[in-house]
DNA sequence: CTCTTGATCTTCT
DNA sequence: GAAGATCAAGAGC
């Protein structure tokens, strides 16, 4: 894509169609990589997802791990809702819920590429630079305005809106970032080459 | 560039 | 009472 401050802002891209639920209701290792390069709008405000990390029930770093307790129920709920969780006492991480209800998995959103309301993320973040908006969990739910608000949502109805890509990305594939359990699991997800990644594959 | 540390609080043991 | 799916700033190289 061009650089610059101006490019994205003036003229985001056309989005593709919308995606509903059931794309969700299959195996997370399948979801997971088929998230990158979407579009991700949460009130109009958002941009193409450029990274991500799977989580399965199996998984000792999985939150769903230990079974089902009160910040976790929706991840065993029906897959196509948002599980927003509070990281370290301080940020939003903003998941989607995948697979049969009962399975427990979750796609970590990472990172995103900003295309649509740039100067409201600016804002709600304080900083100019377009690569540090969304560069992060943290860092994209505060850009997109995400809190406790957005858990338990359906991905397919307002104030979320998902879109699909429209051509065939470049997918790479890593240990996830941050863990202190399973931490060699590959199963964090990105757009190759992108600038936009929390970090370098 | 990499490494270290403080901030801050909910959740679960 | 400790841990944690993070971030930003500061120190050192």
């Amino acid at each position: 894509m061009a650089q610059g401050s101006k490019s994205a802002a003036d003229h985001p891209p056309r989005l593709g169609k919308s995606i509903k639920r059931r794309f969700f209701d299959r195996s997370v290792h399948e979801v997971a990589p088929d998230l990158i390069g979407t579009t991700l709008l949460v009130d109009g405000v958002g941009g193409i997802i450029v990274e991500v990390e799977a989580y399965h029930h199996t998984d000792p770093a999985a939150h769903s791990f230990r079974g089902p307790t009160a910040r976790n129920r929706v991840m065993f709920g029906p897959p196509g809702f948002s599980y927003v969780y509070r990281s370290y006492g301080i940020h939003w991480c903003v998941n989607f819920v995948c697979e049969e209800a009962g399975s427990a998995s979750a796609v970590l959103i990472r990172a995103l590429q900003p295309t649509h309301g740039i100067p409201a993320m600016r804002r709600r973040r304080g900083l100019h630079d377009e690569r540090a908006l969304c560069s992060g969990p943290g860092k994209l739910c505060e850009a997109l305005g995400i809190t406790i608000k957005h858990s338990e949502l359906p991905l397919d109805q307002p104030p979320i809106a998902l879109h699909a890509r429209t051509g065939q990305p470049e997918i790479v594939k890593g240990i996830r970032i941050g863990l202190t359990k399973a931490v060699e699991l590959p199963w964090r997800y990105g757009l190759k080459d992108s600038k936009f990644l929390s970090k370098r594959f």
